[in-house]
DNA sequence: CATATATTTCGGTATTTGCCTAAATACCGT
DNA sequence: ACGGTATTTAGGCAAATACCGAAATATATG
């Protein structure tokens, strides 16, 4: 959870994620499309993989890299129903220090 | 959105979020439920306040502070939407580049 | 006005972060 | 094994962050 929080405060970070929403692309095709150099890119791809947002896979000399939706959705879900936060805008109450389904 | 993601990325400040979850309280009684200084306390307020993510209100010699949930809320929303993660776990395909909902 | 209380602002330090270039590693084709 | 492409690791630098104690501000009260 925190490496997640973490991970998704930079917006470099939070791109890739969104380039990685349709389709698994490896790392130097992701890289093409920043202007940062392909060794920046490559350490937000650590961090994205330390929170396990992301998978890598080696593929010949090429490493693809997949977007790990679940553990997103995980984080989120978990932090939005903390504050009883619901899709429909809902705020389901809670007596205090009971956790949430 | 980015300053909530910013806001978002600290522990501590998650946590003053939590604790404003149930009721409002004054930034003393905040302070009193962490170890850290209450100078340091009041660095964090202001970064809540600039992600719009608490309001303060005076009363008296004290400051209230107290959740804005709508903003955590939409903020969530919005980033959850973009990747297609539904409350029930599903993920709604979309055509790349349209909105969600 | 003087004092007390609550909170923020200021000035400083240590750590972390994001970026770069250069060098290292891994894999491929010849 | 050699040269080329893809990617990461290493080393270094500037800016941002998180923290603190001290000083400043705002409010209430005697």
């Amino acid at each position: 959870m925190e490496k997640v929080f973490k991970a998704l405060a930079d917006p470099t970070r939070r791109r890739i994620l969104q380039l990685l929403r349709t389709r698994a692309m490896s790392a130097g095709e992701i890289a093409d499309r920043f202007t940062l150099a392909k060794a920046t890119l490559s350490g937000h791809f650590a961090i994205l993989r330390a929170a396990d947002l992301i998978d890598a896979e080696r593929r010949g000399s090429t490493i693809i890299y997949r977007l790990n939706l679940s553990v997103l959705q995980e984080a989120l879900l978990e932090f939005a129903e903390a504050f009883g936060i619901g899709r429909d805008g809902s705020r389901i109450r809670r007596r205090s220090g009971e956790a949430a389904g």
